[in-house]
DNA sequence: CTGAAAATGTATCAGATGTTACAAAATGAT
DNA sequence: ATCATTTTGTAACATCTGATACATTTTCAG
């Protein structure tokens, strides 16, 4: 039994109330499918046909390295979908393998139903496209973010996104171990290269308050180095 | 005047003929906008109220290429459209500065009127979704490669996605260029990394087949070098 | 088949970053 | 205030990659 409620929290059935919901989804060909804890849901490689949406339990992404090793990748809990950007495009195909990490049950709307979805209802049309869009956008950052290739341009583009339009100075919250995670670099040659701006009167550190001297020219080391 | 004909090419109206497509788009309000050489089309941060596609001439967009470093053009020419990954989701402006290469005439559609050619017509909903997942899986695809640290563990993660379980050996279709944009290194460094695997008797490649020799120690490699 | 263009193999050098190690400074609990 | 712990500064060296250049091989159109 499908709990209507607890999906119109579904991202794809926002501002859609429970009955107008109830009526869309008895007008589709679906199944609700069950799997116990642990079971594999679905295994990387594998054709995504449908749109699987959680209505009770979890399930977690990982992938398997070649050492045999599985990384997490994230968890999903009901009501949120799986998978949504690999449902249409070139590759319709998991990107992880997906287990169950308690019991779980699983809507699943074919694709095709799931389009005429989509052309029924203008509130999950735009629900859905807003979903992938905004994957893609974060996607589009994040890979913007790792483009810099160099320690100097990560944090020269780390700063003036932090010190905005304004400011002139920021206060770093984190550790110098923290942000060399966040950049993927070691310590210490993330502190080597924090040492070279102050050299080059880029900026000034003083505990944990750096001051953008040059915004001008940090623009600039931006995209090379 | 639009030409119809050729918009029947563009990706969003692929599989509509000339008639049917003219039919469409007279059913609902667009404009054609006109800019002279090197007019400025849109300014980065600007909002996509619009979808916009190329009738005639070209745009240029300055922006950080996917495969890494600088500041590249990309140009767009009839009959593609523009920035169609921002305009929806969480942020509708674009991302890049556009100006006209050449005297150009754009389409430009409400992004509600798009909307309801999107519920009117099943191959623009097709198109128009296939053509933002396919981003996104390409985007997807470039930020698994970019968390491989080294080239190495780039290429062996490749070949072991590409190779499967079972088979043995890759055919490359695509040229060692390519390869090296996909990962976002330099041509010859891909090479000397190729040649190196091979005096390490990783691999063999002869022509555009390589053979994994020892795939338990290129499944070592990819996390550590 | 032939010649131009594209793709590949290779070399050298410079620059950026990782690794490791240790000392100095800052922090925080008592 | 004091001491242990964490954080930061710095150095020497190894390694990886980029940039550039050129020769060689392959591909493909005519």
């Amino acid at each position: 039994m499908i709990n209507y409620k607890l999906l119109t929290n579904c991202p794809i059935f926002k501002g859609i109330n429970e009955i107008e919901l109830k009526s869309l989804i008895n007008q589709i060909h679906y199944q609700v499918r069950i799997h116990k804890k642990n079971d594999v849901v679905a295994i990387a490689g594998d054709p995504v046909k449908n749109l699987y949406i959680i209505l009770s339990g979890s399930v977690k992404g990982e992938m398997i390295d070649y050492s045999g090793k599985t990384i997490k990748i994230e968890d999903i809990d009901a009501p949120r979908p799986l998978a949504t950007a690999f449902l249409f495009g070139k590759e319709n195909t998991f990107p992880v393998t997906v287990t169950a990490s308690n019991d779980v049950e699983i809507l699943s709307i074919p694709v095709g139903e799931f389009l005429n979805l989509l052309q029924k209802n203008k509130h999950i049309l735009k629900n859905y496209i807003n979903n992938i869009s905004s994957r893609s956008q974060f996607l589009s950052r994040k890979l913007q973010f790792l483009s810099f290739k160099t320690i100097k341009g990560k944090m020269a583009h780390y700063l003036l996104q932090q010190a905005g339009t304004h400011l002139h100075s920021v206060e770093l919250n984190t550790t110098q171990q923290q942000l060399a995670e966040l950049f993927g670099v070691t310590r210490p040659s993330l502190a080597r290269v924090l040492a070279e701006m102050q050299d080059e009167k880029l900026i000034t550190i003083e505990r944990k308050t750096v001051r953008l001297l040059d915004k001008g020219e940090l623009g600039k080391i931006i995209h090379h180095g």
